[in-house]
DNA sequence: CCTTGACCTTCCAGTTGCTGGAAGCCCCAT
DNA sequence: ATGGGGCTTCCAGCAACTGGAAGGTCAAGG
């Protein structure tokens, strides 16, 4: 199949599927007219990548994935060690955010937000205690 | 002052400071040996750029903040409105990491993680049914 | 047979926000 | 004058694509 059908069954844009092959993800054969040619496997792979990239992995845990996943005998230790480092990422990333949120929510309260020129949140940007 | 002090006083890399000097968020002077000159102010910008920056404002909104600080009538409603954009950004990303550790720690959890070969974690990237 | 339009190909550039490194001045102390 | 820092510029690269230009291919309609 071409690289369009392939894009429909998979989700992925067209752009994103030559990049994928591009970087060694996946490796559609060609046709006579040069056109890229996915089979079942190929379009399976892009799934298995989408859905990886969706939970967050980066691209390269999606190759180290990817192997593990065509590994039939490799070990579910393994992947769930990758997992639970992304998780810790996550949590890290989302502690992160939290932090911000309370921070520039708090300014956001404090900023009355009327045509007057003094604010809070310029204030705190500009001069007050970091943090 | 030189690149080197104004770094230490802003704690932002000499190399991040030319950066901003690039895109034009500082124009320090020049002296006569064509190194930069950096005066009060110039630090001062700095250090709210960098402030603005780990609340997690994007440059161009550090460049726009950065205009609204520097203009003595502007309302604050303005500022408040971008912080409150910001927050509603922060949201949306905490809401969406908190939806993947939900389904990533769940595949977690469901994954034994010995030695043998089958994997929640796998099975549901490869086929299972899309979150 | 020719044209039209959709689809495919490659390659180059741009995105965001820096960061590293090379090559080459400059300045100060010994 | 020599050594070691600090300063300058410019070029390249990171992640993970995305957009666009220039051109080949294919199937349908007239």
């Amino acid at each position: 199949m071409n690289i369009g059908e392939a894009s429909a069954a998979s989700g992925l844009p067209a752009k994103t599927i030559r990049y994928y092959e591009d970087i060694g993800l996946v490796r559609p054969g060609r046709g006579d007219n040069g056109y890229r040619d996915f089979v079942e496997s190929d379009v399976h792979k892009l799934v298995f990548v989408a859905r990886s990239r969706s939970l967050g992995f980066t691209v390269e845990e999606c190759r180290h994935l990817l192997s593990l996943y065509e590994d039939r005998g490799r070990a579910s230790a393994d992947v769930k060690a990758m997992a639970r480092e992304h998780l810790a990422r996550i949590d890290r990333k989302i502690a992160d955010l939290e932090g911000l949120r309370a921070t520039l929510g708090a300014l956001v309260e404090r900023c009355h937000g009327d045509d007057r020129p003094d604010c809070p949140i310029l204030e705190r940007l500009s001069g007050g205690p970091a943090a």
